[in-house]
DNA sequence: TGTACATCAGTGAACGCGCGTTCACTGATGTAC
DNA sequence: TGTACATCAGTGAACGCGCGTTCACTGATGTAC
């Protein structure tokens, strides 16, 4: 080695550079498509558009995807695996109740900040025109419940809930999750003033469910003896 | 008068058949176009599927509106003034805190079951990919959250709260509705057993939600007199 | 009641256009020697 | 290192098709007398 060699330039390209160049064209198709989604629906998408947007040739498509179908999927996987780690990153979070709400709120601001083509796909999705799309959202909101049920029944002010009871609680709150996201998402983009407003007034609410969530036991319908075990 | 004159028939068509006929093929198109989206959204509509859907020819469709933003824009009127209707019903429920969430509950799933196109519309285009559809949802939801205010405000147990905290917890029961709707409407069509599942978990949320409301002057945030009047 | 004319909702044909998809091609990247 | 060949991502032209919209028309409904 008399000489380093050179790192790795344009001049003189790498053994790889052609799969990763079609991985670059492949992105622009996704990100393309992602940027049209920002103001319409994935049933109302076309080819020529996406690929016009992405600056290939309506040709060029076809050496990546089968069909629109199969980007819309792909791009579904991408924001669903998006929305877990944003699920990881609340779940994640510890201390007291009401600090918690406070980090929850601020890790959802960040995440659609970070992420908000993906969240407004999936916002717009969920009740959305494609079946398999809509089914799919709702099947992983249903898995986003589960661990919630099992996050909230580690926390002492849930000793004595049933399962059934800490999943009504968990809907409950990924319900919130879910309409807070899309306040975030509609507030206008980098309005801190807006954010302010919609993060207080989820502070507040979220508040008002760990007050319910405390005093529930006490005064839960029926009363707690005539309550069946967490069958269903 | 010698004679009764005969009813109004098909063999002697009175004064205003015309118009009436004209009223009916109008109908006809809103129709065929809620029946389009319940599986499609608003964006994807064409004028040839519509007139396809309502047994006419193209071109018929142009001596009822001017393009399909105008259709667009009758059916959102049509289905927030049912949306409307929905809550003046939800509204005039009376009773007992416990009675009034399983009237409420009722009337949500009884209006769905009668008006499941256009709830299913409001759902799909609320985050949909047509702005002024999206904005005009929104304006109708929030007028929708101030009526509820109001007559949160009228309640026993809401002595003491400001008008933020009763638009706050207005915000709470609205964004459950809306919820609670969906998962009717996602509901498969006449399934009771889906229902009363629904119905139950919803029932156990409000009822937690209102325990929240019942203790909520005793432990909010930063105490009582620390909150600024009801100023925005 | 009957007749002559006006209105206008709905039609069928035609238009130009952008769409999805295919095809043979080009030329940069990669490989064998 | 240099040369000869293989691969294959991306292209530009072409296709047939359904679209939105227009137009002159038809015939039932409505009106005047």
């Amino acid at each position: 080695m008399s000489h380093t060699p050179a790192p790795t330039s344009a001049a003189t390209p790498p053994t790889g550079t052609r799969q990763a160049q079609k991985e670059q064209s492949r992105r622009a198709l996704l990100d393309a498509a992602l940027r049209l989604l920002d103001h319409q629906n994935l049933s109302g998408l076309g080819v020529r558009e996406v690929t016009r947007e992405a600056g290939l040739s309506p040709a060029g498509f076809y050496r990546h995807f089968r069909d629109l179908d199969e980007l819309g999927v792909t791009l579904v996987t991408e924001a669903l695996e998006n929305l877990h780690l944003l699920v990881r990153r609340v779940l994640a979070e510890q201390g007291e109740p009401i600090e918690l709400i406070d980090r929850t709120i601020a890790v959802i601001a960040r995440h659609v900040r970070e992420y908000r083509p993906h969240i407004r796909f999936l916002a717009r999705e969920r009740h959305g025109g494609v079946r398999r799309v809509r089914e799919a959202i709702a099947a992983e909101l249903s898995v986003f419940t589960e661990e919630t049920a099992l996050a909230l029944g580690a926390l002492p002010q849930s000793a004595g809930w049933n399962e059934a009871e800490l999943r009504m609680l968990a809907g409950l709150y990924v319900e919130h999750m879910v309409s807070t996201a899309a306040a975030f998402m509609e507030a206008p983009a980098g309005s801190r003033a807006a954010e302010r407003r919609i993060a207080a007034l989820a502070r507040d609410q979220l508040h008002l469910i760990s007050i319910g969530h405390r005093h529930w036991l006490a005064e839960r319908p029926g009363g707690a003896e005539q309550r069946p075990p967490a069958t269903e």
